[in-house]
DNA sequence: CAAACATGGTCAAAGTCAATCAAATTATTT
DNA sequence: AAATAATTTGATTGACTTTGACCATGTTTG
């Protein structure tokens, strides 16, 4: 195992924990103690975690280094990501400027008395942060999504069904059955495509039926799609074009604008 | 445990609630009191909390409020201890060795074919990085369980519900229904006390409710505790003391043993 | 006052540390 | 391709730190 590796798994598993014992890396890395050591005082020296007798704990977020002091080359970059999650976080990034805008748009829809569901997925994520209104209920199979939502103190109830690690998303029938008690007022719905012919669409038919159960039990829809998403199909139509409103910050094709119930943002 | 930990778990402990004992830390940190005399004596020099006769309180302006919160007025039991406050990470630091231990043992339980239930909570949280049976289902309420269960390639279910923040669970008589499906093999439930006179408890009386459901769909019953856990008694009764078996690293008290179905972790 | 409890000091045992050195690995030169 | 240099690693060492048990002393409570 390369010493850089050791470094990534160590930083990594403080990330995630609170502490490390030399003793438990020596054991999870296969190598000895003195290696450990090692590596915890190089990365003690160049500022990424503090040492304390028995192990290392992350550092104080006040206790951040002095970013002049790159003492040793070959450390893991400081913005370092659970390699695990990565997909879903590059896929964060993508068109992000866009879908904030966009997110922004749909959170301001949401009004006291609410019962929203909120579809899982990145665009519909950004929407949790910039909810103001704190007197709706608010319902998702985004297992993120849930959390953010009682982290901020909204009142957030889960589905039930079988977990898709990718999308960190509740999904399949029984998540399709678990919807049934419920009759939302609003609905804000992510897609992957839009499309003239074949309407909304998505790539992962287990997710379609989640999606498709929750319109059908929505009074208003609102479809976030940044302009990107124009034009495109993936494999499972969940809905036709005109299920519901669709918010955009950009209409590539102006010929869309006849066929949708439609919010544009403009700037 | 780090000391360092310990550090951090009695200053939380002490911003949530507004005095310590030393009986008590030395009890839920698994440490004798000379330990936590020593941690306080340090802490006290540090500046970081005011030393009183019998645990510490915290140097806040306004002078510490002395004794007798009205929390612990109404004669519980002598050994009651309130974790219910402290956040999610401090639990999972506390006694995380020892967790750890009966977590590995719970683990290795699990076989080919068995429908799983996990319960929500720290040490049934340690079970997942290490079941090693890839061919069976698992069905927990703890958000992050489902993650990581997901993350790790295994089949799991999220029951539906609403979302406690604070322990990252699914909970409520939704959760309840959500369980009605399920006829499990094995069940992995989590306590806050193991008591001879109260049996085992918990904090939260949503919680209690999945938990119970849970144990009565279950074929077997397995009940995690670090040994700290025993003479505990938190505020709600979720099943008797032989509800199922009993796994931990240490038994304070040989009398326990004609009352439990018992695995004790030897080293 | 007496019983119960809390405290700090001492000690032995266990755990942790940095330094050192030889073996193994990797990089560079010949 | 072989030889050499540089680096990394694991084992060992003695010094140091932390820990729990014990106990004489001090404090609280009824």
């Amino acid at each position: 195992m390369l010493q850089y590796e050791r470094f990534e798994t160590i930083m990594q598993m403080l990330n995630t924990g609170s502490s490390v014992r030399v003793t438990d890396l020596s054991r999870a890395l296969g190598v000895s103690e003195s290696t450990i050591r090692r590596d915890i005082n190089d990365l003690a020296a160049a500022g990424r975690l503090r040492k304390v007798f028995g192990g290392a704990v992350p550092l104080d977020n006040g206790e951040a280094p002095a970013d002049g002091t790159p003492a040793f080359a070959g450390l893991p970059p400081k913005h370092m990501v659970n390699t695990r999650s990565l997909d879903l976080e590059t896929k964060e990034t993508i068109q992000a400027d866009e879908k904030q805008e966009v997110a922004a748009k749909a959170a301001t829809l949401i009004e006291e008395g609410d019962l929203v569901y909120i579809d899982a997925g990145t665009t519909t994520g950004s929407m949790i942060d910039q909810i103001t209104c704190t007197g709706a209920v608010f319902v998702t199979n985004g297992i993120r999504h849930a959390l953010r939502l009682a982290d901020r103190g909204l009142k957030s109830y889960l589905l039930s069904g079988r977990v898709k690690a990718s999308t960190e998303a509740v999904i399949g029938h029984e998540a399709v059955d678990s919807l049934g008690r419920w009759h939302f007022t609003k609905s804000f719905i992510g897609t992957d495509g839009i499309d003239r012919e074949c309407g909304l669409t998505t790539a992962d038919i287990d997710e379609s039926m989640v999606k498709t159960e929750a319109i059908r039990r929505s009074k208003e829809v609102f479809v976030l799609a940044d302009g990107s998403k124009f034009g495109l199909v993936a494999s499972v139509t969940f809905a036709p074009l005109d299920a519901g409103t669709v918010i955009t910050d950009h209409l590539p094709d102006p010929g869309y604008r006849e066929q949708l119930k439609l919010v544009e943002i403009h700037k």
